[in-house]
DNA sequence: GCAATAGTTAAGTAAATGCTTCAGTGTTTG
DNA sequence: CAAACACTGAAGCATTTACTTAACTATTGC
């Protein structure tokens, strides 16, 4: 479910934005409730729960109502999906370049 | 230089967008000319070569011009960069539950 | 019950994004 | 040298995005 393309595609989409990432980055530290979450940033309520909104699509955040507060955390498991994407492409292209080397030192002396 | 919150910020957003992502998954399989990344995605080369001067300019994709072609390369320094910046908020969350349940499980018999 | 609090929703808008086409620029190849 | 090749850049356009304001719905505390 975490990797289907179109799950993986609102998580990068929702990290795109320095707002968001600033979100996720304060609920890392621990649960927040909305109005703890626009605390700190330059822009209406309104705008904040619209971000949240897209955080929450993504997977990236979860988030229940109490009484009138709405409480958000982060869903690690989503963080990890992201993670383990770019990091097998980065492995991906590594372990090439390990086998060029490889290849590389085979040849040196068979000139 | 990477950790440069702007180029994190152009990362992730080069990130964002799923043909972008389809050409760093083709570069992680090895380097290819802007007409081989262009092959398998349905939109002009001209859109290609836009998608490719976002991702070089993120850092994510390196490039070199030999006579007519242009070859690209992933560097893997940049992955790792947005990769590393996932990871410490997610290490940052399952460190405040371990020390969570930790908390839970002294209390548990002062009853 | 009546404020104040916490959040939600809708509508509107300015700017950014992801394309397209078309008219180039250099570079090889026959 | 001419034609094919591999891009490149600018202009234009439709859609999406990131907001805003304003009106509204639930809770909670006095």
């Amino acid at each position: 479910m975490l990797h289907d393309p179109a799950q993986l595609d609102l998580m990068f989409q929702a990290l795109a934005d320095p707002a968001r990432r600033q979100m996720v980055d304060r609920l890392s530290r621990g649960p927040a409730s909305v109005s703890q979450l626009a605390e700190p940033l330059a822009m209406s309520l309104s705008a904040v729960v619209q971000h949240l909104n897209l955080l929450e699509a993504s997977g990236l955040v979860r988030t229940q109502k109490v009484g009138r507060v709405r409480t958000c955390q982060i869903e690690p498991k989503a963080l990890r999906a992201a993670e383990h994407w770019i990091n097998e492409r980065r492995l991906s292209w590594e372990r090439r370049l390990d086998r060029l080397g490889d290849f590389l030192v085979e040849t040196k002396d068979e000139t």
